[in-house]
RNA sequence: GCAUCUGUAGCUCAGUAGGAUAGAGCAGUGCCCUCCUAAGGCAUGUGUCAGGGGUUCGAUUCCUCUCAGGUGCACCA
């Protein structure tokens, strides 16, 4: 049982009528350590006793009397303020991470359960730039914080690799695809197909029948014409080799690439389904799902020539995710800008009889922009994510060639600092924040940052290196009770309710907070104490918290996709 | 116009599912490397929590209105 726990059952027993439950909920943490480490406020039995507040903290203190586990319970005004027995909450936290190691603050609540987390999802043939990189990093951290809490993920990359855009790429590579082009594309991809795109849409205003031509070849795509399906797949593949060199870098792997073009066959039994159950109707030659009466605008489903839709789209796809995973939660890691879609799209699921349709979340964050505006592709206002990730290596680099030039194995300690800044940085904050992206912000290695982090877990391997002695649980844990080796623990203790808060908010920025909090914690302590010193006794006990915040360190930044050096 | 999100220190943001004096980092200033990695630690100042009502013993937190900014609203995804 842990002290929380205990605080809960101390107060049942006088208070009989609560549940453990409500005991639990009461129980708050002070503002300050020096009020306690738990308190109950005493407001909620007021009006049972006909008496103040701070007179029933008085009474309970009294009547709690002296507890093992507590060194002492005080009243302070209308609170009731408890102060764990140092040594015994530092050897019950300390024994059980020793014990779990690398399982510390997992939990099986996801057991037997599969969820799907739909994340990062580019455009074929588009630039990836830093407007994805939210996408990716939110959602990577999502899925790995999801399986660490025993739950059975699938990481989907949705592609958009469908749409009249294909028809336009197509038609465009007919008329200018020469040799030349050819060679140009197989070498860098990306922007040579962008400017197809762009010259295309640029010649539509000079010749219309363009938008025809497009629309034709990308019925052609659809209906399965050989040529068209072979440049599709073409554009498709050379775009996937450029997309997975981000992925390399940060590291991330997905279990399914099923994006737009997977679902193209599933489209008419949608809609015949949706026909089936009334919700189709006509408007001005297309079809409609009617929402206004759940106050959100009308969804089109097919438009009037007879294709389908974005959301149609991910009808089909919700549903055979369904039937294939069986999920218990379908994630979506989408901008806001998307959530009217999302809303809409899952009506419809609902008014189609899915009671899975709530199980359906759309994990929505803010807008990123640049100082001088916002993205546009077209007008060359991009920032490339890896440029990004290059720069932030680069400038890696020139520190460490300055503070630490004799480093071993420099180019890798440059990577994983300098990209694992700018994952630290994307997660840091709430997710639902705008942004401006700015290099001055990305670049800074100071403070409440990635290699700040990463500095310190640095610093304990480097302690764990110089340890002559096995580290075991079999310390003196009265060593451990000063300030700053307190403060360290309490924060350890934390470590689970951090991730499971994470999990149920679909938050990987209290991950993030939790882990530069331990690493302050433990810099403060590491100033003030001592480690490695020739007093047996307390180089065991300290070492022994070492280990373990080298543990959660570690474990933490591996959940949000960040790799640990161990010198740096 | 309707919908939706945001508004906390000079800047960037936390604030634990209403509670005890609202906190960090950056920026500024001043200390600490014969001492375990100074990408570090310590000290120091700043707040009409956008504004008005309401609910409550108690509101930065909940409700409501107003203001400011972002985003979305039919044949793109």
């Amino acid at each position: 049982m842990d002290f929380k726990e205990k605080v809960a059952e101390i107060f049942i027993s006088i208070e009989t009528e609560l549940s453990m439950e409500e005991a639990l909920q009461l129980i708050e943490i002070p503002p300050s350590a020096d009020m306690g480490d738990y308190a109950v406020p005493c407001f909620k039995f007021a009006k049972k006793y006909r008496k103040s507040p701070a007179a029933i903290a008085n009474d309970l203190v009294e009547k709690i009397g002296q507890v093992n586990e507590f060194e002492k319970i005080e009243s302070a005004g209308p609170y009731v303020n408890f102060f764990v027995n140092k040594e015994q909450f530092a050897e019950q936290v300390l024994n059980r991470a020793f014990e779990e190691k690398e399982d510390y603050g997992s939990t099986n609540i996801g057991e037997g359960k599969t969820v799907i987390v739909e994340f990062s999802s580019p455009n074929i043939a588009k630039p990836f730039h830093i407007g994805h990189i939210r996408s990716t990093l939110i959602g990577n951290a999502i899925n790995n914080i999801y399986k660490y809490m025993g739950y059975n993920t699938v990481a989907i990359n949705h592609l958009g690799d469908y749409g009249t855009q294909f028809g336009m790429l197509i038609s465009a590579y007919m008329k200018w695809g020469t040799p030349e082009v050819v060679e140009a594309i197989e070498k860098d991809p990306i922007p040579e197909l962008l400017k197809l795109y762009v010259r295309y849409n640029q010649e539509i205003e000079k010749h219309p029948e363009y938008q025809d031509e497009a629309r034709y070849w990308f019925k052609e795509l659809e209906d399965g014409n050989e040529e068209a399906l072979k440049l599709w797949a073409w554009f498709r593949d050379v775009s996937l080799k450029e997309f997975n060199r981000v992925y390399d870098m940060f590291g991330i792997k997905f279990d399914s690439l099923a994006g737009e073009s997977f679902y193209s066959d599933k489209m008419p039994a949608i809609m015949d389904e949706l026909k089936e159950k009334g919700l189709l109707k006509d408007s001005e030659g297309a079809k409609i799902v009617e929402l206004s009466e759940y106050g959100l605008t009308d969804a089109l489903v097919e438009k009037s020539d007879g294709s389908t839709l974005y959301v149609t789209r991910d009808v089909a796809a919700a549903k055979y995710r369904k039937d294939t995973y069986d999920f218990y939660k379908n994630i979506y890691v989408v901008g806001a800008p998307q959530k009217l879609h999302f809303d809409q799209w899952r009506k419809i699921i609902d008014l189609m009889g899915y009671d899975w349709a709530y199980d359906c979340v759309h994990v929505m964050f803010g807008t990123v922009s640049l100082e001088d505006g916002t993205l546009a592709t077209r007008k060359g206002r991009v920032v490339f994510l890896e440029d990004v990730l290059n720069k932030a290596i680069e400038k890696t680099t020139e520190i460490i060639n300055q503070r630490n030039p004799n480093l071993e194995d420099r180019e890798k300690v440059a990577k994983q600092v300098g990209i694992g800044a700018v994952i630290f940085q994307e997660l840091f904050n709430n997710r639902i924040k705008d942004y401006v992206f700015s290099w001055d912000k990305t670049l800074s290695f100071e403070g409440e940052t990635g290699p700040y982090v990463q500095y310190t877990y640095a610093r304990t391997c480097s302690l764990l290196r110089k340890a002559d002695i096995t580290i075991d649980s079999d310390v003196d844990f009265s060593i451990l009770t000063n300030t700053e080796a307190f403060n360290v623990i309490k924060k350890l203790e934390g470590f689970k309710t951090a991730l499971i808060n994470a999990h149920d908010k679909y938050e990987p920025f209290i991950v993030t907070r939790y882990i530069v909090g331990l690493a302050q914690e433990f810099n403060r302590f590491y100033h003030e104490c001592p480690i490695i010193t020739d007093r047996v006794e307390v180089k065991k006990a300290r070492l022994l918290l070492t280990l373990i915040v080298n543990i959660v360190l570690k474990k933490g930044m591996e959940l949000l996709g960040m790799e640990a050096p161990e010198k740096m």
